[in-house]
DNA sequence: GTGAAAGCGCTAACAT
DNA sequence: ATGTTAGCGCTTTCAC
């Protein structure tokens, strides 16, 4: 900048008011500047802009695995949103790792985005109690925020289950598996309460052979379900509590010659073709309403935390349709 | 930083010391900064920093659309290996759009990112020559840079796309469609010259009417493949040029009464279930391999920019193996 | 309409 | 082992 102001033979000040288009430079002086920056290939420096400014424009998005199907379209809509509001996304993966989700949102604040939307790995965020009293805009999305007060936009994870569950009794199920996510996952043990309640409003008993919280990769989901089926009391249907679960549920029921009915929380590209059942979320939105809410509070809102709770929409296919054997 | 100087009795290159760990402080002294720094919550403030010592840690990246299966992966292997280096990673939605690629790619650069990845929506990147030449290290994936030497890190889309036809040309096809994304999309036209080669390798001759090239959305794709069905010589199979363009296709395969076979160009979760063949990129290796250049060239690694081609894999799954009718 | 000076929070270089 | 000074590139303030 100091080199363009040389060139033109004027102010620093009169770069930087062309350079940001402010007013009060004859058309004349900007025709000079504009000059020297193009000959120069200047482009001004935002770093030292934000260290002077105190704002720079950017929102941090913390989540689990930018490469599930779930968070893509999620992030997406966060950063349509932050594009509209002239903020650029760093998003970071906590890989479902307590220490590692605190330690990016940390790194975020310490890179002082004005914002941060947060899917919590773990349960404790009074880390991050500083930071927001510092002024940094937090939202949590998904799961809520632990230890604080903080604005949470989440999905219906209980009622979702419930009304899955409630439409598998509906079509003639009394013994139903549950296969979750880990206990300390928030939405996992939500829905496992929607599977109890389903159960019980239906004065079904419920076997605790038929539920299972545990890890999601292919593995523990075959086994759990493999033991589910073939203990004995076997189920007839399985409520599979999120995506990953109910992709590996439909490959492992395909492989067996009875049917098993199946209702899935999250829906699934190609789900439709494959008859799945599901009770889906709009990830999308999930996102968009967290972001336009971290916008209110960025442009001054001042309400008090809240929680959003958007409603999943249970889609019949086929898979949850199916009678008990 | 000033404050905690103050409050801890100490000169200020002590506490930046103490924050960045460096040697030559006593243990006595660092632990009276330590609490200094706790009681105030002190944090850097690394926007300062990045100015002072010219480098971000952070790389951009720019793709077409984090909400497409195909990037999640893709964004996700970049991640990990800028996390790996220390770095963050911004990254930003070109919505296939030249102008807003431009757009977040200069802006990525105003941040002073230390590298950029770029998945190409435009076709002329001079606009970036300045910013490669201030040092900003650019490595290129998915599609070559246009108009400028630089990095790439591509899949053989030619010579996927080759084995894909060549494949239902095995099976005994000799009217084979095609339909891929738009022709200023360099693997789109890459495809089709892998569909021609096969067909003309094997002797056949190409109808233009089985060939589409245009948007991948629903609509468009539906009425392509249609009207390659329902001609006077209508195609026995169909080569998807994109993951989009795939799940359009079996979804309208699956309506019709008479089997077409299929392959897709991109792998699709829960294809192996439809029994879809595909040729399938390595997505996650695209990332990861780009990235590995880019931090490379960081580290100050003068090699001359290369292309490196990654082999994609034909998977066979059924859908490609169905015989004329 | 324009510019000079001060300072954002930090670190490199050089004292002490 | 610790402190002082200068300055990264910009914007703010205020004077011209």
């Amino acid at each position: 900048m100091k080199d363009v102001a040389a060139r033109a033979g004027v102010g620093l000040k009169t770069v930087s008011r062309v350079v940001n288009g402010e007013p009060g430079v004859t058309p004349d002086t900007e025709r000079r500047v504009q000059e020297a920056i193009d000959s120069l290939g200047f482009r001004r420096n935002d770093s030292a802009r934000v260290l002077r400014k105190g704002r720079t424009a950017s929102v941090g998005l913390v989540l689990e695995d930018l490469a599930d199907p779930f968070y893509g379209p999620l992030s997406r809509a966060v950063e349509e949103a932050a594009r509209s509001h002239g903020a650029l996304l760093i998003n970071g993966s906590s890989a479902e790792d307590p220490d590692r989700e605190r330690e990016l949102a940390l790194a975020l604040c310490a890179r002082r985005v004005d914002g941060l939307i947060v899917i919590p790995a773990g349960s404790d965020h009074r880390y991050l109690e500083p930071e927001i009293r510092a002024g940094v805009a937090t939202v949590f999305v998904d799961r809520p925020a632990g230890g604080i007060r903080a604005d949470a936009v989440l999905s219906d994870s209980f009622g979702g289950a419930r009304e899955g569950v409630a439409h598998l009794i509906a079509h003639g199920h009394r013994r139903i598996g549950f296969v979750g996510d880990r206990p300390h996952i928030h939405t996992a043990t939500e829905r496992l309460r929607g599977y109890r309640a389903a159960m019980e409003e239906a004065g079904l008993p419920v076997d605790e052979a038929w539920v299972a919280l545990g890890p999601t990769d292919p593995g523990h989901v075959r086994s759990a379900v493999t033991g589910m089926l073939s203990g004995p009391t076997p189920v007839t249907a399985l409520f599979a509590g999120n995506n990953r679960v109910t992709v590996t549920a439909v490959r492992l029921l395909a492989e067996r010659p009875a049917p098993v009915a199946l209702v899935g929380f999250d829906d699934i590209e190609l789900a439709d073709l494959l008859g799945i059942t599901v009770v889906a979320q709009d990830a999308a939105a999930l996102g968009r309403t967290a972001a336009e809410r971290l916008f209110r509070r960025l442009d001054g809102a001042e309400e008090p935390p809240a929680r959003i709770v958007l409603t999943p929409t249970l889609i019949p296919r086929g898979s949850g349709e199916i009678p008990p054997a």
